[in-house]
DNA sequence: CGTATGACGTGCA
DNA sequence: GTGCACGCCATAC
Protein backbone atom coordinates (compact mmCIF):
# COMPACT_ATOMS: atom_id res chain seq x y z
CA UNK A 1 0.00 0.00 0.00
CA UNK A 2 1.39 3.41 -0.81
CA UNK A 3 0.21 6.49 0.69
CA UNK A 4 -0.06 9.57 -1.59
CA UNK A 5 3.81 11.06 -0.81
CA UNK A 6 5.17 6.97 -1.81
CA UNK A 7 3.63 7.56 -4.51
CA UNK A 8 4.87 10.70 -5.35
CA UNK A 9 8.11 9.09 -4.66
CA UNK A 10 7.31 6.40 -6.86
CA UNK A 11 6.23 8.32 -9.73
CA UNK A 12 9.33 10.83 -9.38
CA UNK A 13 11.38 7.52 -10.14
CA UNK A 14 9.40 6.60 -13.05
CA UNK A 15 9.18 10.05 -14.73
CA UNK A 16 12.96 10.56 -13.93
CA UNK A 17 13.91 6.74 -15.11
CA UNK A 18 11.67 7.81 -17.89
CA UNK A 19 14.04 10.56 -19.32
CA UNK A 20 15.38 9.92 -22.54
CA UNK A 21 18.79 9.93 -23.19
CA UNK A 22 20.01 13.58 -24.06
CA UNK A 23 17.20 14.73 -22.29
CA UNK A 24 16.88 17.02 -19.39
CA UNK A 25 13.95 17.51 -16.89
CA UNK A 26 13.79 20.73 -14.70
CA UNK A 27 12.68 19.48 -11.53
CA UNK A 28 9.63 21.84 -11.22
CA UNK A 29 8.40 19.56 -14.66
CA UNK A 30 9.22 16.09 -12.78
CA UNK A 31 7.26 17.32 -9.87
CA UNK A 32 4.95 18.26 -12.19
CA UNK A 33 4.40 15.15 -14.03
CA UNK A 34 4.48 13.42 -10.72
CA UNK A 35 1.35 14.85 -9.74
CA UNK A 36 2.41 17.31 -7.32
CA UNK A 37 4.05 20.87 -9.09
CA UNK A 38 4.59 22.10 -5.55
CA UNK A 39 7.03 19.37 -4.54
CA UNK A 40 10.17 20.18 -6.40
CA UNK A 41 11.60 20.88 -2.81
CA UNK A 42 10.62 17.23 -2.45
CA UNK A 43 12.18 15.98 -5.72
CA UNK A 44 15.46 17.13 -5.09
CA UNK A 45 15.11 16.15 -1.50
CA UNK A 46 14.29 12.34 -2.72
CA UNK A 47 16.74 11.77 -5.61
CA UNK A 48 19.14 13.04 -3.01
CA UNK A 49 18.13 10.60 -0.57
CA UNK A 50 18.15 7.78 -3.16
CA UNK A 51 20.88 6.02 -4.80
CA UNK A 52 19.80 3.89 -7.25
CA UNK A 53 21.60 4.00 -10.18
CA UNK A 54 18.72 2.76 -11.92
CA UNK A 55 17.72 6.12 -12.33
CA UNK A 56 19.37 9.30 -13.74
CA UNK A 57 19.13 11.83 -11.47
CA UNK A 58 21.69 13.57 -13.21
CA UNK A 59 19.41 14.37 -15.76
CA UNK A 60 17.42 16.65 -13.86
CA UNK A 61 18.30 20.02 -13.46
CA UNK A 62 17.21 23.52 -12.20
CA UNK A 63 14.83 25.51 -14.00
CA UNK A 64 17.49 28.70 -13.72
CA UNK A 65 19.56 26.35 -16.30
CA UNK A 66 22.17 25.38 -13.14
CA UNK A 67 22.53 21.79 -13.28
CA UNK A 68 22.00 21.82 -9.56
CA UNK A 69 23.38 19.03 -7.13
CA UNK A 70 24.19 15.70 -7.02
CA UNK A 71 25.20 13.09 -4.62
CA UNK A 72 28.09 11.93 -6.28
CA UNK A 73 29.32 15.02 -7.20
CA UNK A 74 28.10 18.06 -9.25
CA UNK A 75 30.99 17.60 -11.18
CA UNK A 76 30.01 13.87 -11.92
CA UNK A 77 26.61 15.06 -12.73
CA UNK A 78 28.01 17.32 -15.53
CA UNK A 79 30.83 14.91 -16.85
CA UNK A 80 27.46 12.65 -17.66
CA UNK A 81 25.21 15.13 -18.94
CA UNK A 82 28.05 16.26 -21.43
CA UNK A 83 28.75 12.88 -22.41
CA UNK A 84 25.06 12.43 -23.15
CA UNK A 85 25.56 15.52 -25.58
CA UNK A 86 24.61 17.80 -23.53
CA UNK A 87 25.98 21.41 -23.43
CA UNK A 88 27.21 22.51 -19.94
CA UNK A 89 29.47 25.30 -19.35
CA UNK A 90 30.49 26.44 -15.94
CA UNK A 91 27.56 24.94 -14.60
CA UNK A 92 24.72 25.71 -16.53
CA UNK A 93 23.08 23.68 -18.68
CA UNK A 94 23.04 24.92 -22.29
CA UNK A 95 20.41 22.79 -23.54
CA UNK A 96 19.37 23.12 -27.40
CA UNK A 97 15.68 23.51 -28.44
C1' DC B 1 4.60 13.57 17.03
C1' DG B 2 7.31 18.00 16.28
C1' DT B 3 11.51 20.07 14.55
C1' DA B 4 15.05 20.62 11.24
C1' DT B 5 16.87 19.97 6.70
C1' DG B 6 17.44 20.11 1.57
C1' DA B 7 19.95 18.11 -5.41
C1' DC B 8 14.30 24.29 -5.43
C1' DG B 9 11.56 28.34 -7.16
C1' DT B 10 9.79 32.88 -7.19
C1' DG B 11 9.56 37.64 -5.74
C1' DC B 12 11.54 41.93 -4.57
C1' DA B 13 15.44 45.47 -3.69
C1' DG C 1 22.17 40.46 -13.69
C1' DT C 2 23.03 39.84 -8.57
C1' DG C 3 21.69 39.06 -3.70
C1' DC C 4 18.45 38.15 0.07
C1' DA C 5 14.13 36.37 2.11
C1' DC C 6 10.04 33.63 2.02
C1' DG C 7 7.30 29.66 0.65
C1' DC C 8 6.49 24.89 -0.33
C1' DC C 9 6.75 19.60 0.07
C1' DA C 10 8.65 15.11 1.54
C1' DT C 11 12.11 12.82 4.39
C1' DA C 12 15.13 12.12 8.45
C1' DC C 13 15.95 12.48 13.24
Amino acid sequence: MQNDKSKFKNKVYKVVRNISCGKVLTYKEVAKLAGKPRAYRAVGNILNKNKNKQIPCHRVIRSNGQVGGYNQGVQRKIALLKKEGVIVRNKIILKRE
